[in-house]
RNA sequence: GCGGUUGUAGCUCAGUUGGUUAGAGUAGGCGUUUGUGGUGCGCUUGGUCGUGGGUUCGAGUCCCAUCAUCCGCCCCA
């Protein structure tokens, strides 16, 4: 007797079946297409990199959520009993020398270094892969999901920040989808912490400031408290961050702050320029909304930073990315700076199911179903599939003789729009009888005809 | 890594103070007279109740452990 193993995911995946691949699909042409009409060039990299190329980059949270692969073969050769009592993060390179790729930014710029001499900079690039993180799924969370990502890499022109925005712009409009993009720069957070004086709190200042919406400012201050902040800055800080305005207000306030402070001034001016060139991209750019809170985690970014959220809808951020000066330093090529966008694409799908953003999209394959009630009627069937085929219409062919009650439930169930039928009738006459399934309404058509109305 | 939630049919869920052969809806299959579906009606296949232990004459129900799930925290797309 056979022991069935009971059939599941492994945590935090899914399956796509038809109907789900039909929804992602149209996100995915929609992106790619936009992608390409920015001038972006697709490239693909390997699931897998080396251990040393990933790890390092995502700062020590994100080491561990690298998902680690066994070496091949006899995984334990290189170890002696010792190594097992010396901790996991000891043991980790004498087993795992590969990992699967936890974004597809440090895959790029290993790619880039790899390949500086045949690359035309600035290089945009395009890449639409899985990634995966060893995190604890939930929701709008998943250990295997796609990252879309587009960079401009080899040019400091904040032109390049203005075209992701445009191309953000152009993405979320062609899929209807109400979207702010929240911007800010590293170089701002910066100032914050120099012109207090405390420039070496700088991350911890960053992660507290980034949870006000979602804590307040009295949980924040207490954060900030236990991080070596004095009661005088936080009231700096306070009249800083419980100010409410527009852009420009923002960038009025700040300029004042940053009086004698050249860092902020150079992030305060980069977001003005930027702001400027998105002015010229032709959309309606009230959702670009400047917040000198954003700080976001992964470590490389070093100038401008931003997040797209979706307006409808309490959700995770959906789009994230920023400017980052020396990612590729690590692989030996220095002072290639880059600017990337990475679009969420699970959790922009999530969304719109919930918002019922979807049209109504085709889910089955075929356009038509071609049946039949004998063997002749069978062969006639294969003929004119073919026939269709070669006119580009979609045809399947019920393969069996059965009762036409049948084909129709199947129609029915797969979604197929129109049904053949090649009956005694039919073949006599050299015609079909074509079944629009929407509306049962039934007319004989010749073969020319019927390829004609399809 | 921490906190909480829930595991009963393919799916959504009932299941009383522990008591005989564990139910419903839905999905699936067959039929409903000769070539007509999406919507009627009838019949019917599906479950060692997440897994392992314990208490008991008796456990889907109580206890312990374990695994999985979903939701928060951290962090992130």
């Amino acid at each position: 007797m056979k022991i069935i193993q009971k059939p599941n995911n492994a945590r935090g995946t899914r399956d796509f079946g038809p109907k789900e691949m039909s929804l992602r699909t149209h996100v995915f042409t929609i992106i790619k297409n936009h992608f390409e009409a920015f001038g972006f060039q697709a490239i693909e990299t390997p699931a897998m990199e080396n251990l040393h190329i990933l790890t390092g980059k995502y700062g020590e949270e994100g080491d561990q959520l690298v998902f680690k692969i066994l070496n091949s073969g006899d995984y334990l050769s290189n170890t002696e009993a010792v190594d097992f009592s010396l901790g996991s993060k000891l043991l980790i390179p004498k087993i795992s020398e590969k990992g699967l790729r936890y974004d597809l930014t440090v895959p790029f710029a290993r790619f880039v270094a790899m390949n500086r001499n045949d690359i035309a900079f600035p290089f945009r690039r395009s890449q639409i892969q899985p990634v995966w993180r060893a995190d604890r799924p939930q929701k709008g969370r998943y250990r295997e999901f796609y990252q879309c990502d587009a960079d401009i890499i080899g040019s400091d022109s904040l032109i390049n920040e203005a075209e992701l925005i445009a191309l953000f712009q152009s993405i979320f409009s062609s899929l209807n989808l109400r979207t702010n993009l929240i911007i800010n720069s590293r170089k701002i957070l910066f100032g914050i912490v120099s012109v207090l004086g405390v420039s070496d709190l700088f991350v911890p200042f960053s992660v507290a400031i980034d949870k006000l919406d979602k804590i307040g400012w009295d949980s924040v201050a207490l954060e900030l408290i236990s991080n070596g902040f004095s009661i005088s800055q936080l009231e700096s800080l306070r009249s800083l961050f419980q100010f409410q305005g527009s852009n420009n207000e923002k960038i009025q306030l700040l300029d004042d702050f940053f009086s004698d402070n050249e860092v902020g001034q150079q992030g305060l001016s980069e977001i003005k320029t930027v702001l400027d060139f998105s002015a010229l991209n032709g959309f309606d750019n009230s959702n670009i909304l400047f917040d000198f809170k954003l700080a976001r985690g992964l470590s490389y970014y070093t100038g401008l930073i931003y997040e797209g959220k979706a307006c409808d809808l309490p959700f995770g951020s959906i789009v994230g990315g920023g400017r980052y000066d020396n990612l590729t330093e690590a692989f030996g090529l220095p002072n290639m700076s880059g600017v990337g966008i990475s679009f969420g694409i699970e959790r922009i799908i999530d969304v719109m199911r919930e918002l019922n953003l979807f049209p109504d999209i085709k889910t089955s394959a075929s356009k038509i179903l071609l049946t039949y009630f004998d063997l002749t009627g069978q062969s006639i069937a294969l003929k004119i599939a073919n026939e269709l085929r070669k006119s580009n219409i979609a045809s399947e062919v019920y393969p069996e003789i059965a009762k036409i009650k049948k084909s129709f439930e199947f129609a029915d169930k797969k979604g197929i729009p129109f049904v053949g039928v090649i009956g005694e009738q039919e073949i006599k006459d050299d015609n079909i009888t074509l079944k629009d399934m929407k509306n049962g309404e039934q007319k004989l058509l010749s073969i020319s005809d019927l390829i004609k109305s399809l």
